[in-house]
DNA sequence: GAGCGAGGTTCGGCAAGCGAACCCAGCATG
DNA sequence: CATGCTGGGTTCGCTTGCCGAACCTCGCTC
């Protein structure tokens, strides 16, 4: 019984793969979780190794990479009385990336829970619970990976 | 400027956070390649080494973890006049990753592109485009992080 | 000019990832 | 029977990455 559909014979051009180039830039050890933070609104060095425990070593490298990336930014501040400062703050780019961050965070709390969710989302207008749904440009809810067909589309595809 | 608004001084249990939870699973290297290609109809060792090009022993032991944690099934088949084989097969749990990888897809289309998305998905019953959407359960979309309010929700919270 | 604290860098050791080589069961072939 | 082939691994050295602890530095305050 296959459930899937494979892709066209599972060709498609994995080197260009959008999982796979996501990871590169976010899948290190850490930065998922130094992004985490940054959704929680903690933006300074010292907040960032504190909430982790992340050596710091590995810290720095993983805020250079997501800067790099255009993830983060890093800007001067300064508190009064106090010398300059940099934080880190999501850009654009990275805001983006916070349906991902749902998406693992609701997988856990689904699969892993040894009690209620740590962590409640809720719409800020509304107070109802914020989650990740599939859903298709015609409005319909998608059930699961069934109701999908994936489609090689990319340059390369369409040897024969 | 604040844009987010901290969890509560971004007090909440980080030791149970479900991203961290769920990256313990999911997060090592390849784990989540694995299942792009499991989600694409891949089932065999042979075909997932040639597929990601991983180390045979680095994708043993990613196969190992994620049959152990529930994520995929390690299950015996026989091809006519073959000897049995095993093959790996998503588990309900393991089903319940895709809109995670679907995020991370989305994320790299938009972001990482350098021509058109190597793959589209598209809903079997009508052929438009699948994508992740953030929802709240009164059915409003949701914009981004600014529109949504953590809250620190499990055990230890209401600490004062 | 001594002390301090944020934000790092450096260092030595351990763990994980890497490619290549090897192994082993079982079917097929001579 | 011997031989080879193939899928599904395991073993082996090497390199890279992660780790904690120690150290450094700049700009501030006292």
């Amino acid at each position: 019984m296959v459930i899937l559909t494979p892709v066209s014979d599972a060709t498609f051009d994995r080197s260009r793969c959008s999982v796979a180039g996501t990871l590169a830039v976010v899948g290190e050890k850490w930065s998922l979780l130094v992004l985490r933070e940054a959704f929680l609104g903690v933006r300074r060095f010292a907040d960032l190794q504190q909430a982790l425990g992340a050596p710091k070593a590995v810290l720095t490298d993983r805020l250079a990479t997501l800067v790099r990336e255009g993830v983060l930014s890093r800007e001067p501040y300064r508190a009064e009385g106090e010398r300059q400062r940099h934080e880190y703050r999501l850009t654009e780019k990275g805001r983006d990336l916070y349906p991902t961050l749902v998406a693992l965070m609701a997988w856990g709390d689904r699969w892993l829970a040894d009690g209620p969710p740590p962590l409640v989302l809720e719409h800020r207008d509304c107070g109802a619970a914020v989650r990740v749904a599939l859903v298709c440009d015609d409005g319909h809810e998608v059930g699961g990976p069934r109701e999908v067909r994936a489609r090689a589309a990319g340059a390369g595809a369409e040897r024969a």
